[in-house]
Parts: structure tokens; C-alpha cells; sequence
DNA sequence: CCTACCGATCGGTAGG
DNA sequence: CCTACCGATCGGTAGG
């Protein structure tokens, strides 16, 4: 049985595990000092190591443990419709759902990209992958009703589009009043299933 | 006329940004320190802060000066093409050749929405401005064979495929010889004129 | 533009 | 899990 010791300490990781994710989403791995992440998670930076033997490793918990794919994948999962257009339609929402508005949400990538080279991505994918098959497979079985796109493209694609809408939402706030630029999730997935062209150009009578 | 002293300054000013920049895309900014930019100048410190007051100017002067858009935007105002389909098309084509193949590609991007906060973003919109407006400007004018779509939620999806293409990319690349993910920046632009609907499911008859 | 240096802060550890 | 500390490295500067 667990005594209050075990407990005590994996209340203490918890709460660094929290305050890193704040402060290097707020600034960055580099930029975050190990007595920044201990004040934060009320402790000093000997009660950190005592929990991880290196601040890389409290970035590999991080990225692992809060890294949005968690609750995405499993809401993504539950996606339901007949038609290929209600299943995207249907998923998209509850990504968006799953993710919520908040723009913070690449940023655990954007991180391992520019501060790790990318290093822990692998382990990352390799917990995704079981889900992301899943999934694909789900979509695949209403293929009939698709234009020929080659699966590859269909799933870059079909992500991309979050990327794509979460990105250019972070650029759109960094203009703020000049806005214009407001869209919503909904026009981004109309576009991703119907184009941006006009199905036919209807020759008006004369 | 210019002595050979400010031609001197002007030259090591450009090997330190050029330095920076590959450093900075390498690392981050903050795991780069100014040692090492010196080193790879060919400098000593003291003869980086010749040039610069504070390790902050270099990457204002690296975003600003070393941005993918002053490459990208030029070759998009040249985008021709009678329908908005040739127009896409070849302005896609052409930002495609701006941009190359490479994934370093929105590195700056992310070093600055990671460890600036996007504190320059304004400043860089500013000096892009005139030319997206000018672009978009042509595209409107083919307005008419476009679905009804905001244009907002046009802009940006535009640009998005870039995003999504090139992010997805970076992914694809760490899952490395998993492969059976590559997919050609045609078949984004493919998707954003078409979707991925088949137009009409016509009805096998009988 | 270099030499030589400053105070501050970093990641990490010993000992309890 | 804290106190107290280590060597190393950081951004930046004075003086020439």
C-alpha cells in the first residue's frame, strides 16, 4: 500500500510538472530557470532534483504528460457520421472542442522544434500512433464519397487544417484592432471539404 | 563617400547576422549565446557589440532582415492567371520556389512566438502589409468563380496551406522512415481549390 | 575591433 | 525535501 512518503512526493512532481508547463509555455525551455519552476511549485531547487535528475527530464514530462494530443485523440476517436462530410465535420468539432480557443496549444511543439531539434518527437508519435490509426481507419471506411487524394495527403491535410487555423489565429491576434481577420473553424473545414472554387460556373442565361 | 572603415563595420555587421541566424535557427535564441555568435562572425564579443548594443538588436535585425516573406512576397506579386484556379495555382507554384523544400522555414517564426512572445510581430506586419494587400488585391479581382467565402477565412487559409504543409512536413520527417506520409505541396493546393468531396456521388445506374 | 574583466545567474550536488 | 554551496557560463563593458 502506498504510505504518505510515496504520496507527498508524487504531489510535489505533479505540481512541478505543472509550473514547468506555465513557464515554458509562458517563456520558453532555455529562458526558464530550474529555481523559477521550484519557487512555482513551492519547493526549492534541491526538492526538484529529488523528483528529476535533470531539467531535460522535467521537459520530456511536460511534453509527454501535457501535451494537448492526450484529450484530443480520444475526443477525436468518437467522431461519428455516415457521410464522409459529417464524419470531418463532426471530428473537426470535437477537436475544437477538445482543444478549446486557446492559442497557447502549438506551442509544446513549436518548443520541441526550436529547443530540442525535434528529439522526443518519435517517443511522442509513438504513443500517438495507435490512436491515429484508429482513426484513419474510421475515416477510410467512408472513402467512397471522396475525390481520389492520396491518404497521405488526406491525413496531413486533415491536421494540417489546425495548424493551419491555430497559426494564422496567433498572427491575427499580434494585429488585433486591425482585425478583419477574425474566421471561424467552421469556414476552414467548408473550405477543406468543398475548395474554395465555385462547384460550376453557372453561364448566366441570357 | 563611404570609408573603408564603415565598409569594414557594414561587413562584419553582416557576417553577424548571417551567424546569428544559423545559430539562432539551430538552437533557439537563448541556448545561443554571444560567444558563439562572435566565434562563428569571426569576432571577438567586444567586436559584436561594435555592432550591436544588446543580443536583443541581433535577432530584430535577423527576423527583419533575414524573413522568408521579403524572398516569398516579391515572387507572389507576381502571381498571374486568368481563373482564380491558374491564379492559386501559380501563386502557390511560385511561393513554393521562394520557400524551397526547406523545413527550417518557420523557425523564425516560432523562436519569436516562443521566446519573444511575439513582441515583434507588430513591426514585422507593418513592413509586410502593403504587399499582402496589393496580392489580395489581385485575387479579388477573380472573385468571381469563387464559392461563397469570407475573406478573411480566404486569406487565411491561403496561407495556412503553407503552414500545413510545411508543419506536417517536419512531423513527417521526425517519423522518418515510417514514411507513407509524404504528400506533394500540389496536392494541398489541390485540396484548398477542390476540398475533398467528390462533387456530385453519381448514382451507378443500374 | 580586441583584451581582459565584471557581477549575476545558471544547472546541479553534498550532506543532512 | 532544505541549506548551502560548486564550477561554469552568461550578457555586457572599460580601456585601449
Amino acid at each position: 500500500m502506498p504510505n504518505k512518503h510515496a504520496q507527498k512526493s508524487e504531489a510535489s512532481r505533479a505540481r512541478i510538472v505543472d509550473a514547468a508547463h506555465d513557464l515554458f509555455l509562458a517563456q520558453g525551455y532555455h529562458a526558464t530557470s530550474m529555481r523559477q519552476i521550484a519557487a512555482q511549485a513551492e519547493l526549492t531547487t534541491g526538492g526538484v532534483y529529488a523528483q528529476f535528475p535533470a531539467k531535460q527530464e522535467i521537459w520530456v514530462a511536460v511534453f509527454l504528460e501535457r501535451h494537448p494530443y492526450l484529450t484530443v485523440l480520444p475526443e477525436l476517436a468518437k467522431a461519428r457520421g455516415e457521410t464522409v462530410e459529417e464524419f470531418i465535420g463532426d471530428a473537426a468539432r470535437r477537436m475544437l472542442q477538445g482543444l478549446g480557443e486557446d492559442v497557447d496549444l502549438m506551442k509544446l511543439m513549436f518548443i520541441e522544434v526550436i529547443e530540442f531539434q525535434g528529439r522526443h518527437m518519435e517517443l511522442l508519435f509513438s504513443r500517438m500512433a495507435p490512436n491515429v490509426v484508429a482513426i484513419f481507419g474510421q475515416l477510410m471506411q467512408r472513402r467512397g464519397s471522396l475525390r481520389h487524394v492520396s491518404p497521405a495527403a488526406l491525413a496531413r491535410s486533415f491536421f494540417g487544417l489546425f495548424f493551419s487555423y491555430y497559426i494564422t489565429q496567433i498572427f491575427a491576434a499580434s494585429v488585433a484592432d486591425q482585425s478583419g481577420l477574425s474566421a471561424t473553424l467552421d469556414e476552414f473545414v467548408d473550405i477543406y471539404l468543398h475548395g474554395i472554387l465555385a462547384p460550376t460556373p453557372p453561364p448566366e442565361a441570357a
